[in-house]
DNA sequence: CTGAAAGCGCTTACAG
DNA sequence: CTGAAAGCGCTTACAG
């Protein structure tokens, strides 16, 4: 292995002065600086980033936190994964993959010293993680927020996108509209933010409307799909539209319908918020869906992260994004 | 921060006696380590692991290759990421995420010294990446497999596969049975090496069938599929099933061949292979799938890359696992 | 069974 | 503009 002290040898120079150049840290006499780049091309040099970690205390690895047991998992996941690895990547940074069911877990990989900051998915309104990580001292950016606002995060803006839905289907004359969200394995009212945002919006959305909200809540699979065009049918027949919060029970929500002699869109306009539009049209007919911004996300929150790291940073980010509307043909015109 | 030499002063022990109870590299006197554990608990020192990596040089990290724009997202790409990130933590290490596109740069990683080994993914037949990763001398599993079988590697038996799946639709009665395969990028020839052994395992049972083969090669979206259902109606009517080595055009090609008054499965059988049940529960009709082993490969290619850094192994592992069939809806008796 | 000491390959005040 | 040297927090022969 060639070393720094290879390099400062062949160039004639000590070794402080090769970081010099390498880091750029100080200026270096041109010709110097020539000698020293030519020695690092000669030999292939290339600095070891864990000997500058433990010199540096700057080990420019990121940690991605997120739960063992993915929710079902979906392209929205991935693509926000794979952004976040480039992102981190494109700045220099490495990211880790670091899959956490609890808070005590999560502290002992913090405290080993192994990244300068965390990315933490999935947060829920109340969330010991979240403690266990401002404990840490570790710098982060939550993807979601907590009740507490004043963290830095990056999250979809619920609420617009809620709202975007429900005037979208206004527009094709529904006012009867249910919300479809998903459970969850947490205590009620410590749900993921999302579902508690969005479900916030459509009430208020309803209000407005001065209709009767209608939410329904299964898991996200397609027998919770067919659950719920069940339930939607039963408890909410007047319901014409439905908003769905639940990706995995979107293709069931569809197929159980049509099982049940609802068409969709005839009987039956459907919106899945938060759903990228590759997945809208597998299923038939075609989703209309609220495409997640998971691959903006995914950069926005490393580049946000590093920004602390590096200090070109004033305020928390709050950074919330929308789903963007990809009309397919699941809505329509609500039935006389 | 809390350091070894914390814990050894307040033990009234080296340093050394420390690092050898923390690592269990020495034995050590049962009252001594008595008292360090409890000066560890005292304090609540964890392991600086960046100064263990710089110090023993092996920094229990490893990296996942990945093309950097990925084909079309799916299930079993972020179940094989999760699974192998989780199957490191496992066992003490950590994974870093390395999109990499040209080998160039992925020289330049893994030559920082960051990583004690690599899983590379997507290989191809022939791929400059593996000369690479071998020219690095970092160790590492292929995701697949190259020319070279010598190489260490994890793999899908898409022969295996293939045979069960035209086995499957033998059962029904077919014997006209089309494949439909995945444009790539690359020169002919270079495929992933998926494509290339599931056309050649297709062929061999076409032979064996005394039929004669028929393969389109199209893009993996629900256009692609489209096109397929075309191609198949235009070149070759005959075809009464069709296995897809091609998820992303799955959903196309059923929607598409029932917009050309093909039904699925009472004109057409389909089997999608190498696919996570999940996505194909979400087509109406629920798709036939062989489901990806996703999850178990990712544990067994971290595995058998850690089994290999720690010396606990003789030969390079050779593991092939087949996908399993889940019966679907999409598969129907032949029409007569 | 335990310790003193060298060393991993860098960065970073401090001096000049 | 450049260098000598301390130090990052560990591991690991080597000695005893």
């Amino acid at each position: 292995m060639v070393t720094m002290r290879d390099v400062a040898e062949r160039a004639n120079v000590s070794i402080a002065t090769v970081s010099f150049v390498i880091n750029g840290t100080k200026p270096v006499a041109p010709e110097t600086r020539a000698r020293i780049e030519a020695a690092i091309e000669e030999l292939d040099y290339r600095r070891n980033v864990v000997a500058r970690a433990l010199a540096s205390s700057r080990t420019r690895i990121l940690a991605l936190l997120h739960p063992d047991f993915e929710t079902r998992p979906n392209i929205t996941v991935i693509q926000f994964v794979m952004s976040a690895a480039h992102g981190a990547r494109e700045r220099g940074y490495d990211l880790v993959l670091w899959p956490v069911n609890d808070g005590e877990q999560m502290s002992h990989l913090l405290a080993g010293g192994l990244v300068d900051g965390a990315l933490l998915m999935e947060v829920q309104i109340r969330d010991s993680r979240v403690e266990r990580l401002i404990a840490s001292r570790v710098p982060f950016t939550l993807i979601g927020r907590t009740e507490d606002d004043d963290l830095p995060y990056v999250d979809i803006d619920f609420a617009a996108t809620i709202d975007q839905a429900v005037e979208h289907l206004r527009g094709f004359g529904h006012r009867r509209i249910a919300l479809v969200t998903q459970c969850a394995k947490v205590p009620p009212g410590n749900e993921p933010g999302r579902i508690m945002r969005a479900h916030a919006a459509y009430l208020d959305a309803m209000a407005a409307l001065g209709e009767p909200p209608a939410v329904i809540a299964v898991e996200g699979t397609s027998e919770g799909g067919r659950v719920a065009a069940r339930t939607l049918k039963d408890d909410f027949p007047e319901a014409t539209a439905v908003i769905l919060l639940n990706e995995g029970a979107s293709a069931g929500l569809v197929k159980g319908s049509r099982a049940l002699g609802r068409t969709v869109p005839d009987d039956l306009s459907v919106i899945s918020a938060s759903t990228a539009p590759e997945f809208g049209e597998m299923i038939e007919p075609s989703l209309t869906v609220m495409a997640a911004p998971a691959t903006q996300l995914g950069r926005l929150a490393v580049n946000a992260l590093i920004d602390k790291l590096d200090g070109v940073q004033e305020a928390p980010p709050h950074l919330l994004i929308p789903c963007a509307l990809v009309p397919g043909e699941s809505v329509g015109p609500a039935p006389a």
